[in-house]
DNA sequence: ACAAAAATGATAGTTGTACTATTATTTTTT
DNA sequence: AAAAAATAATAGTACAACTATCATTTTTGT
């Protein structure tokens, strides 16, 4: 029952593995939530040298820059996803069910299982939330695609798109339909915080809630 | 005939409003320009300095930093974008037509009506495509929405919401559906182009087009 | 248990970005 | 023509994003 989920690290990614010793782990562990805590921007291996007592130059043998660091949280979060997703319709037979139970899955805090490197689910859901369009939105685009470092949410894409495909092998669209349906689920929660007039969800709970948007779209979509 | 569109800019935007003088449309001309080409990570005042042919220093004195000038871009962009689908809808009085004319509108280059300080409208279209996340997606977000400084692409998605909501007045979700919409008819073209597995519209032509996935998308939903 | 190898710490230095400040010169306004 | 405003020229600061060197500590193989 102990799913062992590893990921095998695509060996670009770091250029050396962080989970195999104590500095990594702490580099990966403190720098995620330094990360969430100051953004993207804001966030430098120098600081984050600071708080894991360590130097600038022992995390650049670790990450080439904070650039990869993303990359490879995203790339946790992305497996994680998946692995969630898998896990979680593996016993259902029903497509409607399987798509609701993902769309489920995508907006809710990530489950507790699977490893992550010590590294907290809910701080990887945040920087993936406010930071994850940073990872491909940059000239260096189809370098890092070349290198195969988008594979994960590729795959993540991949997966949903052919449980729609289950439930309505005519639809035309599915893999643009699961790359919507990823991208909003993490966009939403960040307008609803921050530029609520960008959606339906105000505060004052009256019932709507982000979940039932995507699955009225997606459902809606696939009838 | 000639629908004069002025923006009001709100004075926060800019230090000096760049369109009064001759230095201020060179610098927003060739800076967007410049932005398409390195991208906004690589674009940089000294660069941007030197292609205009003037000094660093004169440049901060229209705009703060380069987050404040891509704002600038965009609040043209938004802008634009939402006078074009006034314009183009104002004669029409089918609610499902005009909502078809919209998501024309946001998949084709931006048409060439009103002014843009001098600035291309295809490069306004293409720094949006790329960039227009990183304007949000940053923790000073609720310090700039506190400005009014998003307000122009609220207003943009609230129009398009309210079209929504004219067609079918018991829709839950409109602004959620809006915002959806713009960001996709910007994501999936990006995606197209630079990630084309997460997308259904392979470059050689099998005649799915992005404006017929978007389309599909928004008038199931709001069936 | 010991030598070799690898990882880390300490330190320093380079280049470039993101600004700010000052003063002289040019342009615009009245 | 004088006053005001904008710009150019120049300089300088702080900090980000690295790279390099070498001594020390830790790990690994035998």
């Amino acid at each position: 029952m102990n799913l062992q989920f590893s990921i095998q690290p695509n060996e670009k990614l770091a250029l050396r593995n962080p989970e195999s010793t104590e500095l990594g782990r702490k580099i990966v562990r403190e720098g995620l939530l330094l990360m969430m805590e100051l953004g993207y921007e804001h966030f430098t291996f120098k600081k984050l040298a600071e708080i894991t007592q360590t130097t600038e130059a022992s995390i650049y043998r670790y990450f080439e820059n904070k650039h990869r660091l993303l990359l490879y949280f995203l790339t946790w979060y992305w497996n994680l996803l998946e692995f969630a997703v898998l896990t979680s319709i593996q016993n259902i037979a029903d497509p409607t069910q399987k798509i609701g139970k993902v769309i489920d899955i995508l907006t809710s805090p990530l489950p507790d299982v699977g490893e992550a490197a010590g590294m907290s689910k809910s701080a990887l859901q945040s920087v993936a939330i406010a930071e994850s369009s940073k990872v491909y939105l940059v000239k260096e685009v189809d370098d890092i695609n070349r290198e195969r470092l988008f594979k994960p949410y590729k795959d993540l894409c991949a997966r949903i798109a052919a449980l729609f495909t289950e439930l309505n092998p005519a639809y035309p669209y599915p893999r643009s339909l699961a790359s919507t349906l990823v991208e909003m689920s993490q966009f939403q929660p960040y307008f609803k915080e921050h530029l609520p007039a960008l959606t339906d969800f105000a505060e004052p709970k009256d019932g709507k809630r982000i979940a039932d948007y995507l699955n009225h779209l997606v459902f809606s979509s696939l009838k």
